[in-house]
DNA sequence: GAGCTTATGTGATCTAGATCACAGAAGCCG
DNA sequence: CGGCTTCTGTGATCTAGATCACATAAGCTC
């Protein structure tokens, strides 16, 4: 199959000639696991579309608090918000699997976007779909226990997970890069998950989650 | 001065005639003290362009907890977000004072986006600071004490002041209303913000706050 | 298997901040 | 003016969760 017809379900509805030159401008590179896509407050040289492995987006504060932005998979591109405004780069973007990836040359790509109306609105609607996130994130983070943020944030991703058609009771997280996630620190997510499983909800593994009980789980997470 | 000469500055470098259609769809409407403009949830139908008062954004939780999104000042329109992609409001928008807005039909918005370009990224590049600004306030809220925070968002609302050509210094926000922006009871607030005079930092009136020392704000809020 | 490194559970403490409960103040408007 | 409502300060109490301090355990490599 080629590159070309593997690029089409991602973006559905993009012209024949535009998908053609995306495909044409493409090159592939795998990373190992731990290291640096590229790194926060840099000037983005390049957009991402994700094959294979799953990628973390960190930010480290000046104490050394490690927050995560958001957990890319399988048929998602990074960063839209960088693409498009040419800004630093939000986060650092480290491999948590083996990685492999497709890239694109960032101005050869907004070049591409100020052609293609319909490209254009493809990455822009990315963007929008991170601002109701980061929002509800956020209302998350504002009022609710470290309980009821970690039942969102694991149905959360278990969701996203689901869209990139990987299985979305199994989600590869360890403790720390859960509290990493939620803002709360590893003991206090460890002590929870074991609540959380001694209730029939999760269940835990070395560097995993399995989702038992996704009803109690959403009705914690106020879904 | 005509209303196409008032919006210039607010677009600059849009083109002339398009400027022209925007200001002949634009209408007035002036908004009470409390009154709302529109509800989280509903379909957005206009888009907003503040001329004078301050609106505040909020969400509301089933719990009643009430979390304040943004406040707007004269010289934005809102909300970017929801008139690219038509999605249901983010918040309901609630006029702080005395408000004085034009108004543009969506559809009719819309389809001038997609005529100009120019416009499309205007409206847009709001959307991509909407994003960087939400992360920012992510990484606060979930790391910082009651004490940054609240200097990290009395400095932020304080820079979007002066960008609306306001005073700078001079904050016109509720104990409760700061609470709701930073994630705390007023009560904590409240306590805060006394220590913080104390401290020289600020001065505290009924319904206001005033910043005497930018400096040491800055740093409690780790710019 | 020995010896790493990394991920995890769990007890003991300590504290920021929520919550409850009032009392003052400052504006309103009749 | 007196009586509203809204905003604010402040004490007392209580608890979620951070932090510190270990002890395992599970993989990995040689």
């Amino acid at each position: 199959m080629s590159l070309k017809d593997e690029l089409r379900p991602w973006f559905d509805g993009l012209p024949e000639p535009v998908l053609e030159r995306l495909s044409d401008m493409l090159k592939f590179k795998a990373f190992a696991p731990g290291e640096q896509i590229f790194v926060q407050g840099t000037e983005p040289s390049a957009i991402y579309f994700l094959i294979e492995g799953h990628v973390k987006t960190v930010r480290v504060t000046p104490e050394g608090y490690e927050s995560i932005l958001c957990v890319r998979r399988p048929g998602e591109f990074f960063c839209p918000v960088t693409v498009l405004d040419g800004g630093p780069e939000l986060g650092t973007a480290i491999a948590m699997t083996e990685v492999r990836a497709l890239y694109a040359d960032r101005d050869e790509f907004v070049a591409l976007c100020n052609e293609s109306p319909e490209l254009l609105a493809i990455v822009q609607g990315a963007c929008l779909t991170e601002v109701r996130d980061l929002i509800r994130r956020l209302e998350v983070f504002a009022f609710r226990s470290v309980r009821e943020r970690l039942a969102f944030a694991i149905l959360t991703e278990s969701r996203r997970q689901a869209d990139s058609s990987g299985n979305p009771n199994e989600l590869r997280l360890t403790r720390q890069e859960l509290g990493a996630l939620v803002g709360a620190s590893r003991e206090s997510v460890s002590r929870t998950l074991v609540q959380l499983e001694r209730d029939g909800v999760v269940e835990l593994g070395r560097g995993i989650v399995i989702i038992r009980d996704r009803r109690k789980l959403e009705k914690l997470a106020g879904f």
